[in-house]
DNA sequence: TTCATGATTCGATGCTAGGCGAACCATTCG
DNA sequence: CGAATGGTTCGCCTAGCATCGAATCATGAA
């Protein structure tokens, strides 16, 4: 009766306190080193090495060394997804945190999701483009229209790059905190990191929240055409 | 530190052998009962009543009362995509289960990923769906062409009934064990349906395993245009 | 070389949670 | 009604594993 790999171990591994910790910190995309991982698991240094070394041997992390520094990262975007699924399903069954986090306004504005933009204002992009009929849908999987291809470029994102990629270029992710879909895939992180280097917002250190300034905000509403704030 | 909805509860459930086996059994798709699913995990009647329990507690499991018996499916579709990709990394990183079952090998061959299937049949026909170009693929997501909709109808398969549902019609679910795509989503389901009612394949009790016949699997292979075996 | 710091290994400890036996409720059937 | 079967509750036991202190290894700086 035994059906299939064993899931046991992977999900074992991310249902223990610490190791979420670190794999959630992790989704922020940047690599962090042991100590870091180990202070935002709240547990000693012995104990992180012990637990990133059980993910390291499940392949869930990658690492890079660096001098005396070891880098660990989340192993690829498999695991991403994998880690935002739950929180989908976690989310949706009401499984919150109890103390929440002082931050989590500000998550649910705008964080990182692996490497596009997600919360509110990633929806609100998504929604706008929709609208715009910039994008449009097809089996409930977006596609680029021509009138898109002309707005990026618009944007200074090199499109033709972008879907030169192996990677999907538009892909809908759901977003555990509207419960709505956001836009990711290459064209995905391209936005991000134009809104990144045109200054409109910036990271927030250890943490997935991407803060707009408030000219950065405005221009983005703008550039998308959404009112209000 | 502590960015975004609790996974630890969710994972944990499922990171426990007893409760893996029986999610992994409610992969099938059918509803099953306490006593049996106690016998899929190995376990105890009241071991697997207090596994029940807990995995409805959190929502991942849907119970329906029968007269005295009590049947339980998985919650709903994001529970079984939830599972499939946590399959789908368990394999890659090749944590396979060390004794692993007669039935792999038929598992692997043609299986029920929930509503569709899955397995090398799966891929065998999504592939052949591409060749002829019955589907193509904007943004890596496959869409049905006009001659796709032809090629169902003649299957006896009602598109229009299909595309009018809210759920799309087509969508590409990667196959734990080919590392490869197969066809999902309405028009996915409506495929392994129709295999089932023209006796091409049959459900294998208590298994996700789908048997096909051997006049059954050259029909399939006729009807796709695909030679060999 | 010596010192400081990042990181791992080892051994001991303590708690959580899974497991079962036995008894108990509930539904169906003769 | 009683017998049979599906399912739950209770209490106890045990094993696995997360955790930490202390010692050890490794890298880089002075």
């Amino acid at each position: 009766m035994k059906d299939g790999p064993n899931i046991v171990g992977i999900a074992a591994l991310i249902g223990d306190h610490a190791r979420a910790e670190m794999l959630t910190a992790l989704m922020a995309g940047q690599a962090l080193t042991a100590t870091e991982l180990a202070t935002v698991a709240g547990v000693t240094k012995q104990t992180a090495s012990a637990h990133l070394a059980k993910l390291l041997d499940a392949q869930l992390l990658a690492l890079e060394r660096q001098g005396r520094h070891r880098y660990f990262r989340l192993a690829d975007r498999d695991v991403a997804q994998l880690l935002e699924s739950l929180m989908g399903v976690a989310y949706r069954v009401g499984a919150l945190r109890l103390r929440s986090s002082p931050r989590e306004p500000a998550l649910r504005k705008a964080r990182i999701c692996y490497d596009h933009l997600a919360g509110e204002l990633g929806v609100l992009i998504y929604d706008a483009l929709i609208e715009r009929k910039l994008l449009h849908m097809i089996d409930e999987q977006p596609q680029l229209a021509p009138a898109g291809q002309r707005f990026c470029r618009e944007l200074g994102i090199d499109i033709d790059a972008l879907a030169a990629q192996r990677r999907p270029l538009c892909r809908a992710c759901l977003d555990w905190s509207m419960r709505r879909r956001h836009l990711a895939g290459t064209l995905g992180a391209a936005l991000l990191e134009r809104c990144l280097t045109l200054g409109w917002a910036r990271r927030v250190q250890g943490s997935r929240v991407v803060s707009f300034s408030v000219p950065g905000e405005l221009a983005l509403r703008r550039e998308f055409g959404v009112a209000g704030g």
